[in-house]
DNA sequence: TTGACAACAGAACGAACGTTCTTTATAGTG
DNA sequence: CACTATAAAGAACGTTCGTTCTGTTGTCAA
């Protein structure tokens, strides 16, 4: 077996063309199409060698999967110590997936578009969009989505008194005293925001 | 053949969570695993039901495959105005797709852990993930990570007496007035921060 | 010019896969 | 109770898949 050679790297980018287009790894007999050549022994060679070099691996069926490494997005770390700028270290080998990084669960994430300022010292402003798991509990400290009166609310889970209370991360808004039912329908795990261009 | 029916939905997020795991749709086989069941003939009906719905396809060789609207999560729209909470309007068919969303021009794109607190007033906290456009131009206004004294920093640019200068959103750290040359190394477009869970 | 090795091609084979058809269980309805 | 639709189980089958083994071609160096 021989190492991942520079040429590996063209049939690395074919079948990643191929991912963005079909979002699966397709057949030995298909690959071959993909990579130009007629053997399916060597298509297996190639996978093999790219499967060491850590861009796919296998389920426990044995079919292909992409890695981390795959979708390949590279992640900087700027350090900014005590306001005063340092470098850019382009830190090698980490790779970033956005959608992997914040939603564990997908079918128990719900994207919520926030509305108001209610939570500006908490850095969430108005028109972020709260990445939320939809649970029923929570701890304290937590900023939650609770529904009160029916209504639904973002702002941090408290307790005051033995009592559930809401806070707001703004002085100009008043503390939430639910009395009686206190509903959580989700737990905040994630803020995107989007600058205008 | 039945239509899409509620008890789909669970079978789409055993689905969607198999997926987020593997990146891939496994064999009926397996499916019936992931879905609890024990007819591969039956699995087959499900997929069918979820194509005809929208959420998977086809390839050429027949294998499954996702759609956009396989990923896409509904957007969910939280109108907290005066800081009185109002209902969430649960958008039905409006859809969202992260990366999608906050990367425009994937080549260009890098992500940037923010360190430090110099941009807490903007709502940039210490450990944030900074979605920077590669560019050396920007305009008055625009949050940018600027090179000064080939250092990076990320900064509001803002003009004063006909020179570029660098605003922090911090009162607690100074306006950098770059003597001499002042590089963009691009502009921010998107934040996404992960709450500890 | 020969040897060695890398880069493929091709065939053969058993296991796994998707498809189709038939049968069974469950739930609701009149 | 019988009837009907839904939800699933199960078996049977031809095809395709991945695997392995062997054969071929090209290249470069000694």
């Amino acid at each position: 077996m021989t190492d991942f050679n520079p040429k590996d790297t063209e049939y690395l980018s074919r079948l990643q063309d191929y991912y963005a287009d079909w979002k699966s790894i397709p057949s030995y007999a298909r690959l071959c199409e993909v990579f130009g050549i007629a053997s399916k022994s060597w298509v297996k060679a190639i996978l093999t060698r790219l499967g060491e070099a850590g861009f796919i691996d296998r389920t426990p069926d044995g079919a292909w999967i992409p890695t981390r490494q795959f979708f390949a997005r590279p992640l900087a770390e700027s350090t900014v110590q005590a306001g005063m700028p340092v470098s850019v270290t382009d830190t090698q080998g980490e790779y970033f997936v956005i959608d992997e990084m914040l939603i564990d669960t997908p079918s128990k994430t719900t994207l919520i578009t926030v509305k108001g300022d209610s939570m500006i010292d908490a850095g969430i402003h108005d028109g972020d969009v709260a990445v939320v798991e939809k649970r029923m509990t929570a701890n304290i400290g937590d900023i939650v989505v609770a529904i009160v009166d029916d209504d639904f609310t973002l702002k941090t889970l408290d307790r005051e008194n033995g009592e559930f209370i809401l806070r707001p991360a703004n002085p100009a808004y008043p503390v939430i005293r639910p009395h009686g039912k206190l509903e959580i329908f989700g737990v905040l795990t994630g803020l995107i925001r989007k600058y205008r261009r």
